[in-house]
DNA sequence: TGCGCGTGAGACAAAGATGTCTCAAATGGC
DNA sequence: GCCATTTGAGACATCTTTGTCTCACGCGCA
């Protein structure tokens, strides 16, 4: 009501709340409904319409993060050319999920007791073959595990979007700055 | 009472317990003072007498952990040496404190309203200017900002906290992990 | 033995968050 | 102009967490 024209007919974009709720608990992971309902733009009452109750937004959350990791996979082409080709494209497309995913990785409680929502695992497992790609093609050192550089592509995307958040790093350079990092630390070197 | 002499004088280790509650919040970030009075091996009441609140628990958290991080870099001798000398060792003398930033860096939430710890900058300006040394002698490239190496550096120790208490990297490798990953992403190389 | 100290257990009210409900308002289609 | 739909606002009970308090217990010490 804020901003709006007030009334009623705003079918209320859910991928659009989801992305707010994203953005709000990547600031404040604490938020209450309400402050997430406020910063998408809305009301408490609306958004609890849409969504039965925080675990049911987290959930959605996850569903949307791990959809968007997916998509961003298949559009990175993993298995074509070189595996570093493919990991810098992969950057790039998962870069518009980074908030989201910032806030997903550090949200470790989801997996508590619940079986490990298999989403992720698959995630991971194209990530690690990706790596173990490029470590059989010669192009990446073995000594770091694939594992460690599936941990390292999330934790840096999770840094590089708080870092924007912050105004540290400039939006439009940190596709390349994680791409940089992540590509020259596991990339075998010639020199010693 | 699960694994002591039950009564009394169990003078309470200030830092033990801090240790324990950074270990149980990194775990599950919204952890009910009485979980974390529990993973202490100590009762609400009595972690309560030790600190007058949440708020004051998590203030004495990032006390401690500046205090480690400055005790580490003090240890590094950051100014000594090789750039990436300095670096490997920061790794390794920040290596003990890594879950308990694990868990202050994403609890951002802190700097929100209230001034950001200055405390907080001050590291920030000893990693960056080491990163700088690195760069003005040549050993690290300079299209990766100081700024952003520091951030990669704080994820990446992150990262790796949380790699290691997944089972995901074994706990005596994560600090050869994130120096080597680190410090190829950043060193300058010859073959292009 | 008796005292002091620090703890655990539990009760308690207060504060905050959550989930549910009702009602008024406003828009689009009829 | 009227109706269906969807929203915002607010009331409400419930649940959880928090902070405070009291009391009993156990240990060290005089």
């Amino acid at each position: 009501m804020s901003q709006m024209a007030y009334g009623c007919l705003m079918p209320v974009d859910r991928d659009q709340v989801l992305r707010s709720a994203a953005a709000q608990l990547t600031r404040k992971g604490s938020s209450t409904m309400d402050e997430v309902a406020r910063a998408a733009g809305l009301s408490r009452a609306t958004l609890h319409r849409h969504f039965a109750g925080r675990d049911a937004l987290i959930r959605a959350l996850e569903e949307l993060g791990i959809q968007e990791c997916e998509a961003a996979m298949d559009a990175a082409r993993l298995d074509e050319g070189s595996a570093q080709a493919a990991l810098r494209r992969l950057i790039k497309e998962i870069e518009p999920a980074a908030g989201l995913l910032a806030f997903l990785v550090t949200e470790n409680q989801l997996f508590e007791g619940d079986a490990q929502h298999e989403g992720w695992s698959r995630l991971d497992d194209r990530i690690a073959a990706l790596f173990r790609r490029g470590q059989q093609s010669g192009e990446f050192r073995i000594d770091l595990s694939a594992a460690w550089l599936t941990e390292a592509l999330y934790g840096l995307v999770g840094s590089g979007a708080w870092a924007v958040l912050d105004g540290r790093v400039a939006a439009k350079d940190i596709s390349y700055m994680i791409a940089e990092l992540l590509i020259g630390g596991a990339r075998r070197r010639v020199e010693s």
